[in-house]
DNA sequence: ATAAAATATTTTGTATACATTTTTTATTTA
DNA sequence: TAAATAAAAAATGTATACAAAATATTTTAT
């Protein structure tokens, strides 16, 4: 959490995610302005502005804080894949060399280390590759979408699926060896696993 | 325009909403809050929020009315691509015959019209599909492109291109054949050359 | 006359008061 | 007791005043 030039609206906007995010604020609360503002020493109008856009980020909905169901997480994840595997097919015409090896070090490091830092390897094959789709929009809507997705999958200890890197692995050398039709079917393989993953870690509903 | 129970922010967005659409006021133009305020009649406050929503939206960018380019426009068109492709492979597989039924009314209509009806027929034919996609959040990403998008052609007098209908009707055929693949390759070319057309009307950038 | 600095003006950000709506609680009635 | 209604409280919507920041304008020095 870095601040840049801290006004009312951006401290509240990410105090309110934080706390939605690390569970402080569970899903389904219901968000009071009043009780926020005094919480976090503004008024209330830069409040509102912080809930409005985390409203836009499917954080919250209808003043509550959102709980996606099963559904909603199939939903995310179909367009998921529809962003990932476009960004697979353009990696793996323009992706340069040098870029080929910063990806495969993602993999290297995702098996050399433990703990938080696989984490941040395996994100990083993400978006080094989501990036690859040349498209503002793209990135920015999975951005969007990785938050909600993060919501629903936190109580999921951490990433540990067997054989996620290896699914990496294989994405990378079918990118290496331009062929992006299977690129991208082997990452609607791979996230259709993770999907599956975690909906079977929430047995309820 | 219908106006549910009106309230300050809901007007102010409509109004602002429907002014950049059909150019009072154009792109590039600078929002200024308080100006907006006195000329709808309502004070700063609900303006603010309208804003905040349009620029959720796309149609307003750092206090400006958007002016998008021909790559944002490109940008715009890859995703509306990958969201319909998707669509019509879903419709293909689950359309019932009373909705194909349905599909084909939109092409006869638009045959058998002229004018504005054309436009809404072949608006209606889009629509029907990507509601096939089954998903509420490829419905409401589309939703909010559309806007932008038409903000772009909007000086494109009305969608008056050549075999246009044509190629809806063998998107029809495909989908009743319930071949997918056909489909989504049919509705790809479709759209490009949508896109295509679209760029040729503005030779200026 | 030009560039820099100072000043004035406009615009946005924030707090606050009050109006309206929604939600909760209490009360009445069947 | 349960449903319906009325009263109270709470929360949101809106307007407005003032503060802070960003822009535009004038002044000053070179």
């Amino acid at each position: 959490m870095q601040q840049g030039h801290m006004n009312a609206q951006l401290l509240a906007y990410e105090k309110i995610r934080d706390q939605i995010l690390n569970g402080t604020l569970a899903g389904g609360t219901k968000l009071v302005e009043e009780r926020l503002a005094e919480e976090i020493g503004v008024s209330r109008t830069p409040i509102r502005e912080a809930i409005r856009r985390l409203e836009q980020e499917g954080l919250i909905q209808k003043k509550r804080v959102f709980k996606p169901s099963r559904t909603d997480l199939i939903h995310l994840f179909e367009m998921r894949i529809l962003i990932e595997c476009f960004a697979v097919k353009k990696a793996a015409k323009y992706m340069t060399e040098e870029e080929l090896i910063q990806l495969k070090e993602t993999i290297v490091r995702a098996r050399n280390s433990k703990e938080a830092e696989v984490v941040a390897a395996n994100k990083e094959f993400h978006d080094m590759l989501v990036k690859q789709s040349r498209n503002p929009l793209m990135i920015a809507n999975l951005d969007k979408m990785k938050a909600v997705i993060y919501l629903f999958s936190k109580a999921v200890v951490f990433n540990k699926r067997p054989m996620l890197i290896d699914e990496h692995e294989d994405i990378y050398h079918a990118i290496a060896a331009r062929d992006g039709e299977r690129a991208s079917q082997l990452m609607e393989q791979h996230l259709q696993s993770d999907l599956q993953f975690t909906l079977d870690l929430h047995v309820l509903d």
